[in-house]
DNA sequence: ATGGCAAGCTAAGCTTGA
């Protein structure tokens, strides 16, 4: 089973390289963040037609999240609310980042964490509290489900080999010791960095700046992420990052994660 | 040190991204 994530920034304006690359890539599940269109607009014919079933939770300009699963999927739902309840998720669910749904006995949770705008700001404070929420959630709900895969586009650099320039972007959003803390506090819940099982080197990135030449010089971010529950990981046969969507004209600035297992 | 590119919204320039 091959389940993939990309943040594809604009799903409409990505639509034909999905399909190309789905119909080269033809894998089990598609997780697919920063989908930027309200659901009623969102593109799912094409995606059908080459055999999905497509779950989807978006709102107008910003974020989104979409499951592609080639099997149904069981046990949909999207926000934090319908684990932690309304009380504790307050206007947290307003932003469209996290869908989950259940295929092959595999729970799938798919994610788009803030991004944190810079250190100290209002949208920072807001990452950490939803990347606490998001570690009371996976706390539920990975008791009742031994196959866990949570992936998608973290916002986090977990380590410094995981940046070209560890020390030139050390106040970056994403390199804080707190967002690196969160993350830990996260994984600390029993789960494995995909990615790391299968490759030490740094050197390996997921996310490069539309600036600046940032891919033709490959100053590159390991921010996307599966992160397997132990049963899962033990499972997992490789996890490989395909460069070869952002070396398109007119790519997104992040490149498919897949993980199989 | 700063900004650089891209997308959406909406009709020129702002907001967001990481």
């Amino acid at each position: 089973m091959k389940i993939v994530t990309w943040n594809v920034n604009s799903i409409r304006t990505r639509q034909q390289q999905v399909i190309e690359w789905l119909q080269t890539n033809p894998v089990d599940v598609l997780c697919l963040q920063e989908t930027k269109v309200i659901d009623q607009d969102f593109p799912r014919s094409p995606f059908e037609e080459l055999g999905y079933h497509t779950y989807i939770s978006g709102q107008k300009s910003y974020n989104g999240v979409a499951i592609f699963s080639l099997s149904p999927m069981q046990d949909v739902s999207s926000g934090f609310a319908p684990i932690l309840g309304e009380d504790k998720v307050g206007d947290f669910d307003i932003q469209k980042r996290l869908i989950t749904g259940v295929v092959n006995d595999v729970c799938i949770l798919n994610l788009y964490v803030p991004n944190g705008a810079s250190v100290g700001s209002e949208k920072y404070d807001y990452k950490l509290h939803w990347l606490k929420l998001l570690q009371e959630y996976i706390k539920i709900v990975i008791d009742k489900s031994p196959n866990l895969c949570i992936c998608g586009d973290f916002n986090i650099v977990p380590e410094d080999r995981d940046i070209h320039d560890p020390e030139g972007c050390k106040n970056s959003v994403g390199l804080s010791d707190a967002e690196r803390q969160a993350l830990q506090e996260i994984l600390k819940l029993g789960l494995v960095d995909a990615f790391r099982q299968f490759t030490r080197e740094g050197g390996h990135y997921s996310w490069w700046d539309y600036r600046a030449a940032g891919f033709r010089r490959n100053r590159g971010w390991r921010i996307d992420h599966h992160y397997l529950s132990l049963p899962l990981s033990q499972k997992a046969t490789s996890c490989i990052i395909d460069k070869s969507p952002r070396q398109l004209p007119k790519p997104s600035d992040h490149t498919p994660v897949i993980v199989e297992f």
